[in-house]
DNA sequence: CGGGACATTGATTAAGATCAATTTAAGTGG
DNA sequence: CCACTTAAATTGATCTTAATCAATGTCCCG
């Protein structure tokens, strides 16, 4: 009961070959981890080691914005003329429907591209709302298409970062059809677990930087109902959770729901 | 009660722009329409008039293949080799996961770019289900990026139609977290007949080319649901049903109802 | 040390799933 | 062309899940 925060106190440091980084930092002093990955639109120079965090600096020769947690990067309606690189933090990309009913269709963490929605009609179609005190490289969309010069290789590489975008809707999209609370809830909590394992986190423990609301508005559901299923995975010894504070105490079971027993 | 079948006879001929097109042929003998719309990626070529259907022709320079009501275009798991344009017939696109629950992602017309899940990892995520005899015109990857030689412009367009497979998803998304069966089915309805009245044919009188099961795949819901829904929207002589026959009565009310009251 | 946002928990209700039985239409082959 | 076969659709009865309404608890921040 004597939990040692803050979470992500790495039992798991066995988890993968990531480097052992047991705290989540509110900011990551990453270099780049697109360009490692191969994955970095912005340009092939962005190679730089570049450990250091300097508030302004501009290892892409692109310009940086700091985002205060609550505010917006960019908003439905907005005409699209950047992509957005989230150099550190996390972020919900949030649809309003006409009746005022809200979807977050993402939450997009350290490393993924924001403003795709953009590119469909010349206008975003979301909101893209940091969940923590941010920072992202702004990307302008114009100038990235005329460095390309040619080079079919970016277009290709722009065109799967969207199809990405595609398929993970797309799976999203399975679990609201065809889940139930539990097991919705189960394979968001794995979902998240992966990709902070695959940043280098610890996968096992972890802080949710949204709100239960945000999750059940994620998942199609209602915050009640995401709150009585955290509980049950509590009482069922597969999580332990203290508000925010996440355990996962049995991988196997969880990803077991998640994939409909 | 004297219906006069096939439907389609449009009594809406006044509608819009489109050409007063009142039967659904299971061929279609329109010239690429793709073409027109700018939005055929096969080659700036294609444009002829070509109101013929030759079983065999090749207006792009493109192959072009005959599907049967039921056999795939390709499946789940295929290597991602080519685009296929839906020259005439209907689709569905489905995906079935790992615990055999299968879910319809979307129900491609006439025009339709079909093969785009294949781009995200080299190999196809989809099955893709011709609901009637259909014809797609065959567009090899390779060659469809080799023939942009540097060409931005193509490149971009290709980008816009995955970003609009994208909004789609991100649509029905919306459509699955926050509606309830009834507006779930009045908004599918209102596609479908947003994109046929799109193509020239009747928006209010048409026939639906797929189950009851598959909607409700489409819609995660039971087709029990879908049937339901069906009777009272009739109930409330919104729509007129027979079977896969369709006539909506009450546009406005339709779209009252598909957009949350 | 409050004050307010966020989260949990309980009781009740309603929407849709599920199970089951017909009905209808569309092919199919004699 | 008609009887037969089968897939698809409708309809009814019941049950389950999650929504809804409501109260209370807890933590974080100033």
């Amino acid at each position: 009961m004597n939990h040692s925060y803050p979470a992500g106190r790495g039992d798991d440091a066995q988890d993968d070959g990531a480097p052992g980084r047991h705290f989540i930092p509110v900011f990551s002093s990453d270099p780049c981890r697109l360009a490692a990955a191969g994955a970095c639109l912005a340009s092939e120079s962005c190679q730089g080691p570049g450990g250091e965090m300097p508030g302004q600096a501009q290892p892409h020769g692109m310009p940086r914005r700091m985002v205060r947690r609550g505010e917006a990067i960019y908003r439905a309606g907005d005409a699209f003329g950047n992509l957005y690189q989230l150099y550190a933090g996390s972020v919900k990309l949030r649809v309003t429907c006409s009746s005022g009913v809200e979807q977050i269709v993402s939450f997009p963490m350290a490393g993924a591209l924001l403003g795709l929605d953009g590119i469909e009609d010349g206008a975003h179609t979301c909101d893209a709302i940091a969940l923590e005190d941010s920072v992202v490289c702004i990307i302008p969309f114009a100038e990235l298409v005329a460095s390309w010069g040619g080079n079919t290789m970016m277009a290709l590489r722009l065109n799967k970062a969207i199809a990405q975008e595609t398929g993970s809707y797309r799976r999203l999209l399975m679990a609201l059809a065809c889940m139930n609370s539990d097991e919705r809830v189960a394979s968001f909590l794995l979902d998240i677990s992966g990709r902070l394992g695959a940043s280098g986190y610890s996968s096992r423990q972890f802080v949710l930087k949204m709100t239960r609301e945000d999750i059940a508005h994620h998942l199609g559901m209602q915050l009640e109902t995401v709150s009585r299923v955290l509980g049950r995975l509590q009482s069922a010894r597969v999580l332990e959770v203290r508000r925010r504070h996440l355990h996962i105490l049995d991988p196997d079971a969880l990803r077991k729901i998640g994939s409909g027993y």
